[in-house]
DNA sequence: GTCTCATCTTTACATTGGCAAGATTATAGT
DNA sequence: ACTATAATCTTGCCAATGTAAAGATGAGAC
């Protein structure tokens, strides 16, 4: 049945183990994540994790990865269903604080600088994949027009949108951090999405205005 | 010399443990931060914090509640150097952030919802301390009175003051969480400086506006 | 066909949080 | 003042963890 037999080498083993990660970390959480438990559900030895991912910290860092294309991901399906700029900032504030919701654990460890290995290229190209489709939802709002992945650092060079970009990604990621440490005075959930979708369309507005003044 | 020998009943242990978790959170980190650790510097058995905390989420609350009592002093502090509207809600931002950077683990603990004992009267009102001194940078924003803890709960509940602290919080707390966890696309000291300098002011002139709309 | 080296296992060790049972002493009741 | 009770703290124990070292296995190069 198996294809894998108990063979002395597994073959996939990195593989296994980062689905084997993904899924201590939404089941159990950061608090029952464990090397050797990861290592239980791979089918190997507690020690063998080490040859691939050295520490818990490199480990750690490769799910982190994986978090930030997941949010991507999360983030550009949810700016396809939004029908015009007003309803993409909403939308992308929506997706990104539902990803926080889905994916706890992940979120945890990607905003987790001491536990990652910050060298990691995977890592780091992962970040700057969700950071550029953020840059990208301000750059439309701004009427811009939009940038790859590899243009990010001279963008990211220019005082105003860098501006812009700090502006709705702090509130993007405050809102989606706050309200999953339960931080938010909530009051009620319908109250709490009507606040989300003032805040984001002032805030649209603001970007769109200012970037735009001679149109009002 | 040292007023308490080696009794067996310490006499202040609540108080020496969260003085020596206080320090070992700042100097070993979250990661190096122990139980044992703690009992060992405050110079008792490593079962004696049981009595006072139970088990390490209490502990954690405890220090996450005197987080959040250097966190609003941090921004009363920052909040009095203002002279004006304008440099308020920035020196707010500022504050909150420079906290951040001061108290890491501490700031890191105090966001963490599946760490905390979320019941613990103290931890809940110490959260709604700093939560009232930003309300309350809001409520001068609008030119509104300011309020006391008391009455936050009633406040929260008017939605478009809700919103406007949504607005700001999110802002405040995104950019502090972002910065501590180096994902801000940093170019350079001084930018960042003007960035957020930059995008405090138009967030403060969005939500005056906003509340007092004829006075443009 | 043999050698080399990456991969994986086994063993070992110091450390941790939590539990239980015992020691000590403060406090209250009489 | 004497005693009982409860709170406080210690000791000893357990299963579990991360890391390191040394050994076993087998894939691939030559």
């Amino acid at each position: 049945m198996q294809a894998k037999k108990a063979a002395y080498h597994h073959g996939s083993l990195k593989k296994s183990l980062l689905a084997a990660g993904d899924l201590v970390l939404m089941e159990k959480g950061f608090k029952g994540f464990t090397f050797r438990e990861c290592a239980r559900r791979a089918g190997v030895s507690h020690a063998a994790p080490k040859h691939h991912f050295g520490d818990v910290t490199g480990f750690l860092s490769a799910l982190a990865a994986i978090g930030f294309d997941r949010l991507t991901e999360a983030l550009i399906a949810g700016i396809r269903k939004a029908k015009d700029l007003d309803e993409e900032f909403l939308a992308t504030t929506r997706a990104y604080s539902k990803f926080a919701e889905d994916y706890p654990e992940h979120f945890r460890i990607m905003f987790r600088d001491d536990l990652l290995a910050t060298e990691s290229v995977e890592l780091g190209l992962a970040a700057r994949r969700t950071l550029t489709e953020l840059t990208n939802v301000i750059l439309r709002q701004r009427g811009e027009r939009e940038i790859s992945v590899g243009e990010l650092n001279n963008f990211t060079k220019a005082e105003d949108l860098l501006g812009d970009i700090v502006l709705g990604w702090c509130h993007i990621h405050g809102f989606a951090h706050l309200k999953l440490e339960h931080q938010l005075p909530v009051v009620s959930k319908s109250m709490e999405k009507r606040v989300i979708r003032a805040s984001s369309a002032r805030l649209a507005q603001l970007i769109r205005r200012d970037a735009t003044p001679d149109l009002r």
